[in-house]
DNA sequence: GTCTATAGCTGGATAGAC
DNA sequence: GTCTATCCAGCTATAGAC
């Protein structure tokens, strides 16, 4: 309904601004259905009817949040993927390519908005309502498919549907990993319990590569 | 509240077992907020006031089904982890521990219960709700343990922080797998549209094999 | 553009008849 | 034990004053 600023600042001047902020927040501390539209508004300091005026429904708000936050990674994911640099033999390095394509959604984790963000996201997975699953679709399928492209190219020998399974299994690691920031493994107290993006990274990509070229 | 049969069957005959097989499909159907006690009464034909009755609250009926549908799975999961051979060196044999560790839950895939259990048992992975996640911990922590000190067996030369790291990857992998059966990535089309629990069961082994030898 | 006020629902829970 | 009837809290959304 209302074009929004294309960067959200940390100190958000307008009333749209500082209702997405307050719904970012309240989405990832507590989920998406759980969060009132009178409890965003609420912290937003703003009445529940500006929500209504800026943006037509509490899903609205949703959805314009999610657009804003993931099409800067998508965009950057697509950078780094198209920039991929064939080895010798010709074709893509396998742990370069999983770089470009976890990178640009574990990074945002180091700082809060992008931790935020990432809950949300990964939250949004499970989720389901179509619409929800629609706009993570919408935001990454296209990446997605650059990067199973590129992972065939360097893996010639691999059957598609183990392909498919195995980048499955990659997607399934990136969304758990995104989900719980600053406490990997609840389960076991004695486990990691704080996040470290390049830590996450570094280590994903080596369990993943390996795993892709198991036999 | 009140006792409830240990096996659920499939002919529900007595008004809880009836609440509890209506709210199974519709939680694993559309998420556990988005349904209203009101409905899974009206779904298993029985009042409102019956389920405040035999369960005391809508929370309540789902701890119930949870632990009801959980414990088989990690009793079978403690009977496999501790039944595991070593090899001629001494060690647990590393494909066999992620066997035991995640058959019990993937079979679950081939059952139309099994597979609403699963689905409500990944969203719970993702709640917020400490109660939920509770649930899940409760039902679960031991036999995970179990299969960490079964894996740092197998693999005595890995770091704790690598493995701890790994194991999470695995749960991320299992979870993102029980969350979508039938329509293993909706992201891209032409992939895995069938989920046969058996071959989940040993692609995932052999991607998570190789991802855990990794140097 | 931003507010107050309220309409119109739907939710969980319960009291009390049978 | 199982119903009907009802309470009351909370929600989204909107109409209309300013």
């Amino acid at each position: 309904m209302v074009k929004v600023a294309e960067q959200l600042v940390d100190v958000a001047s307008g009333t749209p601004e500082r209702i997405l902020l307050a719904a970012e927040r309240l989405f990832s501390e507590r989920g998406i259905d759980a969060v009132s539209l009178r409890e965003i508004t609420a912290a937003a300091g703003v009445n529940t009817a500006a929500a209504h005026y800026h943006f037509g429904s509490k899903e609205a708000v949703l959805q314009e949040l999610f657009s804003l936050r993931a099409q800067p990674i998508a965009d950057r994911r697509e950078q780094l993927l198209s920039e991929l640099k064939p080895d010798k033999s010709g074709r893509p390095v396998l742990e370069d390519i999983l770089v470009a394509f976890l990178r640009p959604g574990l990074e945002a984790l180091g700082t809060p908005d992008g931790m935020a963000f990432s809950m949300m996201r990964a939250r949004m997975a499970f989720e389901r309502e179509e619409v929800r699953r629609a706009a993570l679709s919408k935001a990454f399928n296209r990446t997605s498919e650059m990067a199973l492209k590129s992972l065939a190219k360097a893996l010639p020998d691999l059957p598609n549907q183990t392909l498919h399974w195995r980048f499955h299994f990659l997607l399934g690691s990136m969304v758990y990993t995104m989900a719980m920031p600053g406490r990997i493994e609840s389960i076991t107290h004695d486990g990691i319990d704080t996040v470290d993006p390049e830590a996450a990274l570094a280590e994903l990509v080596r369990f993943a590569a390996a795993g892709f070229r198991a036999p």
